[in-house]
DNA sequence: AGGATGCTCAAAGGACCAGA
DNA sequence: TCTGGTCCTTTGAGCATCCT
């Protein structure tokens, strides 16, 4: 082999989960490209990241790397986009947020099976955000236009109509939105958010971030001055520094990880609720069809 | 407008090395 | 010898640009 091998330090693998975190998997070249992480992977390949991720999801699954490429499926002609993303984080990042989804993307063993469309599993409220930006209404959208877009643009579950108008609410009261008479716009967003409160930050489109869960006394507004500000010190930063800043990084990817496993564990604890409930309602459909007179069915 | 071409990026599989 | 980790190569999709 050419290079010599290059063991992967804690902060680089720390630097790589929160890379993730923030592009999501398979942004790899957006990663290395990121101040923030360029610092301490600068070592590594956009292939390297792939690689090493592809190594921390084999073992969380607990799978070694060679069973898993014996059990892999045989090259399904390049899986789309975001494939291992929806895989290997949709029980971390995305475990408690709506999903609007074009195709079933895993079957019961969380195994990809079908290629599925480049938009074709998407965070609601991304959609929302991107629908108002799209649109470029002044004053904003209102929610049947927002709905319009969506259903235009996604394949949308029957209830998506009381999702959406939940999910607007929502945002609204989260302050993310902006509910001026009926229509809605996005809400300013802080320059430099604290990550340690904010560690699911995304990235939506590559353009504009979307700040989940954020706590009433949480926000605060940055100037311009402050955000230069900011900017000089990150230019001025010695490596040391730069290390310091990596570190702290990977503590907050780390405890975001951790937050977002509880997180997920829940959710499948209540499909697993739902799933039960689901049972007793076909088995109570069944009895009910089961009786041949219809006034009797409606007295029992 | 739309087809051809080239570039970039990511996924996947295999090769290789080191340690248990 | 086996297994895990890292590196390398191949393949294909997406996108931008150029040309007809």
């Amino acid at each position: 082999m050419g290079a010599p091998k290059q063991k992967w330090t804690q902060e680089e693998e720390a630097a790589l989960k929160a890379g993730v975190i923030k592009h999501g998997a398979g942004k790899w070249r957006t990663i290395l490209k990121d101040p923030e992480f360029s610092g301490v992977l600068y070592l590594r390949s956009n292939v390297d990241l792939k690689d090493k991720w592809r190594n921390m999801s084999v073992m969380a699954n607990g799978w070694g790397s060679r069973d898993k490429a014996r059990l892999a499926v045989k090259r399904v002609p390049q899986v789309p986009k975001q494939d291992e993303n929806s895989i290997a984080l949709s029980t971390v990042v995305h475990s408690d947020e709506d999903i609007v989804d074009a195709k079933p993307l895993v079957d019961s063993n969380d195994t990809p099976k079908v290629p599925i469309p480049k938009r074709s599993i998407v965070r609601l409220d991304n959609l929302i955000f991107e629908a108002i930006v799209s649109l470029k209404e002044p004053g904003g959208s209102n929610k049947t236009t927002i709905a319009t877009y969506i259903e235009e643009q996604y394949w949308a579950p029957t209830d998506f109509k009381r999702l959406l108008s939940a999910k607007l609410k929502y945002l609204t009261a989260n302050g993310k939105l902006i509910k001026v008479k009926r229509k809605y716009r996005i809400a300013p967003t802080p320059a430099f958010p604290d990550r340690r409160r904010n560690p699911s930050m995304l990235l939506l489109d590559g353009r504009q971030r979307v700040f989940p869960k954020v706590e009433k006394d949480d926000t605060h507004m940055l100037t311009k001055s402050q955000i230069d500000l900011e900017l000089e010190k990150m230019r001025n930063m010695t490596p040391q520094e730069a290390a310091a800043a990596a570190a702290q990084a990977v503590d907050e990817a780390e405890a975001a990880i951790a937050e977002a496993e509880e997180a997920a564990r829940e959710a499948e604890a209540a499909e697993a609720d739902a799933e039960v409930a689901q049972a007793f309602a076909a088995a109570a459909v069944k009895t009910l069809k089961g009786r041949s007179n219809p006034k009797m069915m409606i007295r029992a």
